[in-house]
DNA sequence: GAAGTGATGTTTTTT
DNA sequence: ACATCACTTC
């Protein structure tokens, strides 16, 4: 039977079959994390264990679906009864089904942060505050935080502490907004992303009967990435495991150095106090050191950058591979020659190397950095995929047809009406809105009810009357047909299909693309296997899965293209070859978090976590100078380079460009002083003459001795040279 | 109420 | 650079 346990390392060995009683396994970088977690489930339902009393929790639905579909591997369709989920989704499938303990329907909306800085945005309005000195962004973080420490809106507006720290913002009626939001959602019928996880566990601490349900359902708990949950995530979860002669059978993965969301509320402290915490009951710490992801090089400047943060949990990372490539380090003069540099080594590593796209990724600090890279890319012609930034579920087109649903099957819906009363326009202005809003807020009727209720003009009145039998219809259509035929239903009555046909510039082309694929992506979602019965696929369902998506959940398996994203996006994932670039000081680290050494030190772990994510090619860059706001500034590089050992960096081979062969001590040099006068940004535009975007390469073991291949030295010397343009 | 203009903030990271 | 928002004018 046990296969799957052969090959496991020592350590490895312990993690999988220590099922008993809580367990912290600290594991490192490519230390066979997701392997541990899979097998460990795996031997639990080979033990006997019935999947539905495994609950596994995970940051992200991609890493929930990897296992998810790794354990199918080992254990087959069982695989699909086990509670595995991102903590937003187990806990959403949870508070639906006692949705009515806590005053809401399960039907319940749930606002994303667009949603919540509307929202936001509204009650700044109506308290007559000044927006300029409350913005969205920052509200909605305190109020984020405060949930996160689970601090409800009575206990905010008696903390001498946050009140002082927002009167010192000059921002003192922040507990006011906090309380009119919680309400204002409360009466939407919706729920943020942090209300998700606080009324579960408020539903927890107030209800036994129900944390007494779930804790003997869940008989095996699993935690993922647990270096990155927060205060209100730990709660819920040690509610769950540690009563009174519980078997305390919970098992938390988590590495200290590569938690990266302490911004958002997440504290290592977790870690530490688990530790503590479960001490009484035997806890068992296992650390996976080995790391079998990295090169030599790799691994070493991994462990030389860390060293540098001051608090951490001892371990050793090591490995048996091979020494590798050097880090390649490559500076440029601008962001613009940055992206050239970095898609003509990606050319050059695909030929040398006989890497695919899917194994190479460039990984940025903030996401507004895309787009030099891609319109290199695009010049190249080698297919990329952007992770993150404006993701496909945010865009304007695919947020308004899901808000048109939203308020079919939500009549409370605020943000939902605010969006859809007046688009496509129907000659209902922003005054009537606000009208109706302020009367059902003042008479606590849904705002649905006070589109009909609200005082306005004959012409008006008409409007909204209209607006009413329409969505009446939808309301009642969506009671018999499925979300797709709803979904298409609105998209023509509506006549948001044909707002987005009457625009025919490139842009609106692209929108209509978009508005298409998300009926596509509907239609899909009905078809499914797994939804099976009608009530699954209305539209009230579909919309709670559609809320939680990201659309690096859109697996695009047929496809071959290099990965754009974020180094948080990127948290969990590994790459033949990675580019990390932008390395400069105020950018990576971020300029936001330059003021504390813990800032710092997060930063830090970001930067471990991008240059940990190579197995055996990683480049690093950095450009004197970039853009920013609109203008042009210098920075340094970055000091994390520095704090890599000189051995392992490599910054003397430019086999595509004869320039600059600097030394990195000469990139530690003068480097403000080697800008002189007023250089003018260049930009590349010419193509390649021949598209060797689409080679494939063959298999090494195929190339003998004798054979003509084709090199970029061939391709380059038929004649591809750029022309320099002035922007 | 709509459309156009100018000012202002925004960029850290995500479920 | 870009988007959003307040303000003006029609």
């Amino acid at each position: 039977m046990s296969h799957y346990l052969e090959g496991l390392n020592p350590a490895q060995y312990a993690a999988v079959t220590q099922t008993e009683g809580p367990v912290l396994v600290v594991a490192g970088p490519g230390s066979g994390k997701t392997r541990v977690l899979t097998y460990r489930i795996a031997h639990l339902i080979e033990k006997g264990v019935a999947p539905w009393e495994i609950l596994s929790l995970t940051f992200t639905n991609k890493a929930a679906k990897e296992m998810k579909e790794r354990i199918e591997k080992v254990v087959g369709e069982k695989a699909n009864q086990i509670w595995a989920g991102t903590f937003h989704s187990v806990f959403g499938k949870i508070l639906r089904i006692e949705a009515e303990k806590i005053n809401y329907t399960s039907d319940f909306t749930i606002y994303d942060t667009d949603d919540s800085k509307s929202l936001i945005n509204s009650i700044v309005k109506e308290l007559n505050l000044d927006s300029t000195s409350y913005p969205a962004n920052a509200v909605l973080s305190r109020i984020s935080n405060a949930k996160s420490n689970i601090i409800p809106p009575a206990k905010y507006a008696n903390n001498p502490v946050l009140l002082q720290e927002d009167a010192s913002q000059k921002r003192p009626h922040i507990y006011k907004i906090y309380e009119t939001y919680v309400s204002r959602c409360r009466k939407a019928g919706a729920m943020d992303f942090d209300d998700m996880l606080y009324l579960l566990y408020a539903l927890f601490i107030k209800n036994e009967e129900v944390l007494t349900k779930y804790r003997n359902k869940f008989k095996y708990v699993l935690v993922d990435e647990f270096q990155d949950t927060n205060q209100l995530q730990y709660g819920i979860i040690k509610l769950l495991t540690y009563y009174d002669k519980s078997p305390c059978n919970i098992c938390v993965v988590g590495d200290d150095a590569q938690s990266i969301y302490a911004f958002r509320g997440a504290t290592i402290d977790n870690i530490l106090d688990y530790e503590k915490d479960f001490k009484n009951r035997g806890i068992k710490t296992i650390k996976l050191e080995q790391n079998y992801r990295s090169t030599h090089h790799i691994v070493q400047a991994a462990n030389e950058v860390i060293a540098y943060n001051s608090r951490q949990l001892k371990k050793d990372i090591w490995t048996e591979n091979n020494e590798g490539t050097k880090i390649r380090l490559i500076r440029t003069m601008t962001d613009n020659e940055e992206g050239k540099r970095v898609a003509d080594l990606i050319l050059e590593q695909k030929n040398r190397f006989h890497l695919i796209n899917r194994e190479i990724v460039i990984l940025y600090r903030t996401n507004s950095q895309s787009r030099v890279f891609e319109e290199y890319l695009r010049h190249y012609n080698i297919t990329y995929r952007v992770f993150g930034g404006m993701s496909f579920y945010h865009r304007k087109e695919v947020k308004d047809l899901l808000a048109y649903l939203r308020l079919v099957i939500n009549p409370n819906d605020e943000e939902a009406l605010k969006r859809v009363i007046n688009y496509p326009k129907r000659g209902i202005g922003d005054t009537t809105v606000e009208k109706i809003i302020s009367l059902a807020t003042a008479e606590q009727i849904p705002v649905w009810n006070g589109i009909l209720k609200v005082e306005v003009p004959p012409r008006t009145k008409n409007l909204l009357v209209g607006f009413v039998e329409m969505m009446e219809v939808f309301k009642q259509k969506a009671k018999v047909i499925n979300a797709y035929e709803v979904a298409t239903m609105v998209a023509r009555q509506s006549g948001l299909l044909n707002e987005l046909k009457a625009d025919t510039t490139i842009e609106g082309q692209g929108r209509l693309e978009n508005f298409n694929s998300l009926l596509d992506s509907i239609k899909e979602y009905v078809e499914n296997d797994l939804v099976e019965t009608d009530d699954e696929k209305n539209i009230s369902n579909y919309l709670q899965t559609v809320s939680l998506y990201t659309d690096a959940d859109d697996e695009k398996n047929d496809t071959d293209y290099v990965s754009l994203m974020s180094v948080h996006a990127a948290k969990g994932l590994e790459f033949k070859s990675v580019f990390v670039v932008g390395l400069e000081e105020k950018l990576f680290p971020s300029f936001m978090s330059m003021n504390s050494t813990q800032e710092l030190d997060e930063e830090r772990r970001l930067f471990y976590v991008a240059i940990t994510r190579a197995k055996q090619l990683l480049t690093l860059t950095y450009s004197n100078s970039r853009y920013k706001f609109g203008q042009l500034n210098y920075n340094d590089p970055s000091r994390f380079i520095s704090e890599i050992n000189e051995s392992h960096l490599d910054s003397n081979v430019n086999s595509m460009k004869g320039n600059g062969t600097e030394l990195v001590s000469e990139a530690f040099g003068s480097l403000k002083s080697s800008i002189k006068g007023n250089f003018k940004p260049i930009r590349q535009v010419s193509l390649p003459k021949i598209d060797i975007s689409n080679f494939v390469p063959s298999p090494s073991e195929n190339i003998a001795a004798g054979m003509k291949v084709f090199t970029l030295e061939i391709w380059r010397r038929k004649g591809v040279r750029d022309r320099r343009r002035k922007r």
